[in-house]
DNA sequence: ATGAAAGCGCTAACAC
DNA sequence: GTGTTAGCGCTTTCAT
């Protein structure tokens, strides 16, 4: 029944399917003339491209595949988002999959995006070191990783300056006066745990300040884990005067853990997180937090990962976005300005 | 290169192109003895079948499409996963796409899915009345609904009793001595709001009580919305002493509200929330919720929707899952016991 | 039980 | 600039 081909099209304009396939396809080539009647027919008859036969003809499918670590971390849908609307301008759809941070699974995803001859992807690898896209590159699908660096392959990647980033936040709380300064890490073997791990330490260095192994504590990028590594920290005695936590869910697990304690922001402890807060804390709580431009990168990473699609050849780009320290009463221990870049 | 096609296998096998079809599709009408020979041959290839090319010759892929309307919320992406590790299992993959609650999005992505000649849908509709799913049937594609109702159309669905859990929390609330008990609600036009807002209502009815507009507000089934909708209602002369919320996101918002206004639980007012707060509240906070059993509304509806994609004709059939009422500090006015369940 | 052959809807050479 | 033709990899009659 319903089914319209492109050769209904070409009889109802009365031109061969050929040129049926160039109006949708080329952007000249075509006649004016032609190209009218042609679209005229497609609006009549209700045609839609069956994507099956194109992909087939093409080695190639009109869809890009986005795998994230944690598909409910606001964080990653923020950049999820930048990723949908340059595809969608581009007349690709999306593709989502959520590996927990899961090797077996990330792996599982890869496969089935090869298998299904996915035009690119786009991913946040769940591993710098293990993640493996032999399966993508050995069929020439391009990948970009976003937020996160990948050691095995050399592909296009969106980030921030990471240990920047937290270099800068440890200088602050230490301008505020910190000198006890606990950091939450992310788990290891992923590029922006080891990084933040390193800008923290550049910090305490430049200060001066001794590097001790017992004032970090890994969370695991999850509010539980948040939680109970601020809870470990902030049992030592002398207790810390300071916290730097390396992404948002763990952030609102230290919050929480304060909250048990029933410590205060910034007398206590002076606090700063990563990434945007809004969607978990309410605003009275105002954390100082390392801002990053979430949305943008997505569309960074589309843009580059479409370049690749359409047969760009160069090596390997790097796009470093920067991202802002913004300073909220969590860490305000001194008159300090609100919005330092980092670069 | 790497292409190994239906052809190289039969080769390698030394029989035809149509046997090795059949090895791989039918589960018998190949001798056993070819069908070894054929599939130590797969192995030996490494042959992946080309599955546009069956696509394009069945008409249907071995993807299921799943819309959710807010990705970022765990408890959809435990319906997810329920869906996924069905869907695995019978040899199909899924594709996630996200829409805000917004209905301009959820019908593109209805679109891609149609077009993509997807298997089947699993989704949670961003409106009862106003999701249109003709792209879908049009098409012969069956879709099935999860946590909410469809009455644009016929099809199966899987939910709780949300009527009558709103309900139970209601009545729960009033036996511990609530006489003025807030609603947060979802926003209109979502089968889930209407339920629980009319579950909520017989509650009150049954008790006597009577029924307040000016004691609802709707949250949106956001954080924000829940704060900025507690902040409303606590704001009230004289104040609710009990609170209902209608979602698990909104019930953050709440807590967060009540913290703002240094407000106690169960003391100052009794709390219950709907679903899991485990990763984004303290243990301490122990608030009262209606439990649902997420992953296994994901499996079921799975399995409904494999059902159809298997050709499956019966009437829309509808499943519906007990939620269980969980009693915990927010709420524990008298001595309770925990765990209710909701028939 | 197996093979030969046709064709799904589309694009890309190649002719004109 | 446009049409003709071949064929992408697979499944499915239809013979045998």
């Amino acid at each position: 029944m319903g089914t319209v081909t492109i050769t209904d099209v070409a009889r109802a304009a009365d031109v061969s399917a050929a040129t049926v396939s160039r109006v949708l396809n080329n952007p000249d080539g075509v006649s004016p003339e032609l190209r009218q009647r042609v679209i005229e027919a497609i609006d009549a008859l209700g045609y839609r491209p069956n994507s099956s036969a194109r992909s087939l003809r093409t080695r190639a499918t009109r869809v890009l595949g986005v795998i994230v670590s944690d598909v409910t971390n606001p964080f990653f849908t923020s950049m999820v988002r930048g990723v949908e609307d340059v595809a969608q301008k581009s007349g690709y759809s999306v593709m989502l999959a959520n590996t927990d941070e899961d090797l077996a699974k990330e792996q599982r995803y890869l496969e089935v995006f090869a298998a299904e001859q996915i035009a690119g992807v786009v991913l946040s690898p769940a591993s710098a070191t293990d993640t493996r896209i032999d399966v993508l590159s050995r069929r020439g699908i391009p990948a970009v990783t976003f937020d996160r660096r990948l050691r095995t392959a050399e592909v296009d990647r969106v980030t921030i300056n990471n240990r920047r980033a937290a270099e800068q936040a440890t200088e602050h709380l230490i301008e505020q006066g910190c000198r006890r300064i606990a950091f939450i890490s992310g788990p290891p073997g992923i590029s922006t745990s080891s990084e933040r791990l390193a800008g923290y330490h550049a910090g305490l260095r430049r200060a001066g300040l001794p590097i001790e192994p017992g004032l970090v504590s890994d969370g695991g990028f999850r509010v539980v884990g948040g939680h109970e590594a601020a809870l470990r920290l902030l049992a030592q005695d002398p207790r810390p005067d300071g916290m730097l936590v390396a992404n948002n869910l763990m952030t609102v697990g230290a919050v929480n853990a304060l909250d048990d304690l029933a410590l205060r922001v910034p007398t206590d402890l002076a606090l700063v997180g990563f990434d945007d807060l809004s969607w978990a804390l309410n605003a009275r709580s105002r954390i100082t937090t390392v801002d990053q431009p979430t949305y943008e990168i997505g569309r960074r990473a589309a843009e580059l990962l479409l370049g690749r699609v359409q047969g760009e050849r160069s090596p390997a780009r790097r796009i470093t976005l920067p991202a802002t320290l913004t300073v909220r009463d969590s860490s305000r221990r001194l008159p300090v300005s609100d919005g330092q870049p980092v670069r």
